[in-house]
RNA sequence: GGGCGCUUAGCUCAGCGGUAGAGCGCUUCCUUCACACGGAAGAGGUCACUGGUUCGAGACCAGUAGCGCCCACCA
């Protein structure tokens, strides 16, 4: 028996209403975990992206949640056994520097903590934050195993950490060394190439001449010079070579002699460098090994001390001399003034700079000298570009492989220590007694070497990436091998913005490849980036970020997700415009009330939501809709299989409101109206198996309306849940294509019936008929007579006609009628005193004018004998079907002229 | 200095080798018993430009221009 007759539901969709109550629902009854019972069905699994716990989640993370979780979605309703891995990143510099502010407004600093002290307020902030990050994951309906939730720093990921540290140091391939490296100031510490950005920034060429030490000698001749160019003129005080090229003949005999440098009066050799350009300035280089990456290259090269004029804190150090104590900008100035003065400039010239900054604080950065560590990247991105190359690993969208092989082809050793407190801290232990060092997997107490216990841990901590780097495997247990590692690993898709493709993606494949001796996952998805609606990426300064709880709040998740997916193609931005979530939002809406319809509509007749393969067409409408479903199937399926999730998503949309909706839906209601019990229970059947597929369909990108509506569905037409095909639309079966309901003709008919009917349509407007008043209407429909005179109720309902009169032909046109053309279909409308002659001629006109425009351009192709012989026979054989049918119409048009004109 | 992407209806975007599409906006009409977060109909594009490939090109190739992004140790 069902449950309810009467069916009340609201007349618009409440999405705040439903949406909790759902995710509590697939939570709480298991359905985001794995399900490995699935034997025999493959694994799919994703390991989300974490978060940095620095605050709340913006567009970004919610494209990344609503793309990962289609995915996942569509693969648990396909059976297979579906992994989602959730998590969030420590983020170490980003995390300090917010906490840091933080203790900056209460008067304090970490230095004034402590260290331990600083790391508790730390987590404090962590464990608020992360807990919000899953909330707001909850509230995007991310089905992800909340039981396998990982945080970079907690225990089981330091263990990996380690051992990768470990490892690769016993392997040679992680060193300790002094280099220069980027330095920013106000972090304090030591950054990666990749945590610095290039900014254009205008600045000068200043043109410096350097007195010449004279000759043995030469005393008392005049002062000889060499000029250089710089962008940085208070590293002069560091100089401690000029640098010509070795082949540059202005200055072959200057090289061996030595230079003087400004103000402060050391003397320094010219030498001769390869990497100098000859074309760039004056051809000679100031070198400063300290303070710049190419002259610390060449000071090795020629032995050159380095002498550090700017520090860590950006001030000019001793070494400056009457500078020092000053701001490295501010000493750029002053030296510059006591340059001028001393008539050692030679000219400055405007000059674009792209001038390196700080990732976080966006501070210049400094390069400078220091110890740190560093992973040499070279051994790791061999196998990375080869797992590209020969197809383990695919790239979507293709293109960026190039920046993908690109980046890993010139890598640079990477630089992993950094000078804060949050982060995993570098496991080597320093032995005060006998000055070995300790690298180990456990604390270390008592030093190996010489059993002393006066031992310092390295006070510095890796890069954040350093455990991102690990991800996909340290989250399913490794080093341990658990039965996750076992089964779950390699992951199936990477899934991320393409911002992070060398961040994280590209040296995930390196520690997937080298740790355990296969790529991470087969596939990365790249999705673009979202910015505003004037296409700005969003950011908190300039104020135009979009929260997306805000609007979840007034639209709906369904909505958010149903726009982010839709908006833009794989790799692409998207321009988030709210007229397009609005319009969203009237999509779930719509979703909402055609169901409350159906289930009014069928409540009677229904029984049971059949299967999509048992139903049985018995009108052309019928066969229409399920014809347009089964190849709908297909394609969303294939779509979603090439990850092409906003066509698909498109697909279905339209498929949903414009066939089903605004077509059969409509119909439906003849069908149920004016056919026997039998008809009835047929058209409710399909109605209800229609929209059951839809929801399925539609499920993985709106999971919360479909999962309401398909519950209303079932509730109300099987009354027994254990009938059910599933206990939830969320484990439900995806729908497989029905091939055998594939039918051309059916469609060919159906689109001369919707022609005809917006035909008609479009002639009441144009006659501005009463919407209510049933017009006459009179077909000649030549070899269509008997397809439509099945039709003749849709005709008479959807366009507000009378009864039909349909005819094989006519004899004689009707008079003072409108005359239309659907196809070869005649239809007449005898509009008696609403015919207007004049403008039924004038559109006659503007019709023959077009026919005849068409017939020309298909006698054209048809007269070209390349066209008919080289094209393939079917594309001939439509244009002459076409020109015939073209012809015919002309001629039709031009008979209604003449009798019209009499 | 390299590399990549974009340029299609007023706006935001699909389409990617065989008659130009969607949503929003616009015009006209409709409170017909699912939905006005709706329905019906309509207007509106020489698919940036120039060459080429092809029987046929928004769609493929080459180049040009404008916009955007990424990488980069010519100081």
């Amino acid at each position: 028996m069902i449950e309810q007759k009467k069916i009340e539901l609201p007349t618009a969709y409440e999405p705040q209403a439903v949406e909790g109550k759902w995710y509590r629902f697939w939570e709480e009854n298991g359905y985001f975990k794995p399900r490995p019972q699935a034997a025999g069905r493959p694994t799919f699994v994703i390991s989300m992206p974490p978060p940095n716990v620095t605050g709340a989640l913006h567009l970004g993370h919610a494209i990344t949640a609503t793309v990962e979780d289609i995915l996942i979605r569509y693969h648990r309703m396909r059976g297979d056994d579906t992994l989602w891995v959730p998590g969030e990143d420590h983020a170490g510099i980003a995390t300090q520097t917010v906490v840091e502010r933080q203790l900056a407004n209460e008067g304090t600093d970490r230095h004034k903590l402590g260290r331990e002290q600083f790391l508790e307020r730390v987590w404090q902030w962590v464990h608020q934050y992360k807990s919000r990050i899953q909330d707001q994951h909850r509230r995007l309906g991310a089905s992800c195993d909340w039981s396998r939730e990982r945080f970079t720093l907690d225990e089981g990921l330091s263990k990996s950490v380690r051992e990768v540290f470990v490892r690769l140091y016993e392997e040679g391939l992680i060193y300790r060394g002094e280099r220069i490296i980027n330095w920013c100031p106000v972090c304090m510490s030591a950054l990666s190439d990749l945590e610095v950005n290039h900014v254009d920034t205008q600045g000068a060429l200043t043109y410096v001449r350097y007195p010449l030490k004279p000759l043995e000698g030469q005393e008392g001749d005049a002062t000889e010079y060499i000029s250089v160019a710089t962008t940085r003129p208070e590293t002069i005080l560091g100089d401690t070579a000029i640098a010509v090229n070795p082949k540059d003949p202005r200055y072959a005999k200057l090289v061996g002699r030595l230079a003087v440098v400004p103000v402060i009066g050391r003397e320094i050799p010219i030498v001769a460098d390869e990497a100098v350009e000859s074309s760039f300035g004056t051809g000679a280089v100031k070198v400063t090994p300290a303070h710049d990456p190419t002259d610390f290259e060449i000071g090795l090269r020629h032995d050159l001390p380095r002498v550090q004029v700017i520090g860590f804190d950006a001030k000019m150090t001793t070494e400056a001399g009457p500078y020092a104590g000053q701001d490295r900008y501010e000493a750029r100035k002053n030296l510059v003034e006591e340059l001028k003065s001393l008539g050692l400039i030679v000219k400055i010239e405007e000059y674009t700079v792209p001038l390196g900054r700080c990732q976080r604080s966006d501070t210049p950065i400094e390069p400078l000298i220091s110890k740190q560590w560093f992973v040499k990247m070279a051994p790791l991105a061999t196998p990375a570009m080869g797992a590209v190359k020969v197809g383990l690993l695919k790239i979507v969208p293709e293109r960026f492989n190039k920046t993908y092989m690109d980046w890993l082809e010139n890598i640079h050793d990477w630089c992993i220590s950094r000078q804060l407190w949050w982060g995993h801290r570098i496991p080597v232990w320093y032995c005060d007694n006998c000055g070995q060092m300790t690298v180990s997997r456990e604390d270390v107490t008592v030093c190996p070497h010489c059993e002393s216990t006066r031992l310092r841990q390295d006070e510095d901590v890796l890069d954040t990436w350093f455990s991102s780097w690990l991800w996909p495997f340290s989250t399913l247990g490794w080093p341990e091998v658990t039965a996750d590692l076992q089964r779950y690993y390699p992951t199936t898709v990477m899934e991320t913005g393409y911002d992070i493709i060398f961040f994280w993606v590209a040296r995930m494949v390196m520690a997937g490849i080298h740790f355990l001796g296969a790529v991470p996952f087969q596939t990365i998805y790249l999705h673009g980036l979202v910015r505003d609606a004037k296409g700005e990426k969003m950011s908190k300064s300039k104020g135009n970020v979009i929260d997306p709880l805000e609007v979840m709040d007034e639209f709906g998740t369904d909505a958010l997700r149903f726009t982010l997916a839709t908006s833009s193609t794989p790799g692409n931005d998207m321009k988030l415009v709210p007229e397009r979530i609005v319009g969203n939002r009237n999509f779930a809406n719509k979703i909402w009330n055609a169901s409350r319809f159906v289930m009014m509509a069928t409540a009677e007749a229904g029984d049971g939501v059949p299967e999509i393969s048992e139903v049985t067409p018995r009108t052309l409408a019928d066969r229409w809709i399920l014809h347009r479903l089964a190849r709908l199937t297909g394609e969303a399926t294939r779509l979603i299989d090439e990850f092409q999730l906003g066509e698909a998503g498109r697909q279905i949309n339209e498929f949903f409101w414009s066939d089903y909706c605004d077509w059969y839906v409509e119909i439906a209601k003849v069908q149920m109206r004016e056919g026997d019990e039998q008809a009835q229970r047929a058209t409710a059947g399909i109605l209800r198996a229609v929209l059951d597929q839809s929801l399925r369909l539609l499920h993985p990108f709106m999971p919360f309306v479909t999962e309401e509506v398909w519950q209303h569905l079932y509730r109300t037409s099987v009354a027994d849940a254990a009938q059910w095909p599933a206990p939830a639309l969320i484990v439900a079966a995806w729908p497989e294509s029905n091939s055998a309901a594939l039918d051309e003709a059916a469609e060919s008919d159906f689109d001369l019936l919707q022609e005809i009917i917006v035909r008609i349509r479009d002639a009441r407007n144009q006659a501005n008929v009463e919407p209510a008043k049933r017009v006459q209407v009179i077909l000649a429909a030549g070899s269509q007579l008997a397809t439509l005179t099945a039709q003749a109720p849709l005709i008479e309902f959807l366009a507000r006609t009378e009864k039909p009169q349909l005819h094989a032909s006519l004899p004689e046109k009707p008079a003072q009628s409108m005359s239309l053309l659907a196809g070869s279909v005649e239809i007449y409308l005898p509009l008696a005193g609403l015919l207007d002659l004049d403008k039924e001629l004038a559109r006659l006109e503007k019709e023959i004018a077009t026919t005849e425009l068409e017939i020309a351009r298909i006698q054209g192709k048809l007269a070209n004998e390349a066209f008919v012989t080289r094209a393939k026979p079917e594309v001939v054989q439509k244009e002459r079907e076409r020109l015939v049918e073209q012809q015919e119409r002309l001629n039709k048009l031009r008979e209604r002229r003449a009798e019209l004109a009499n």
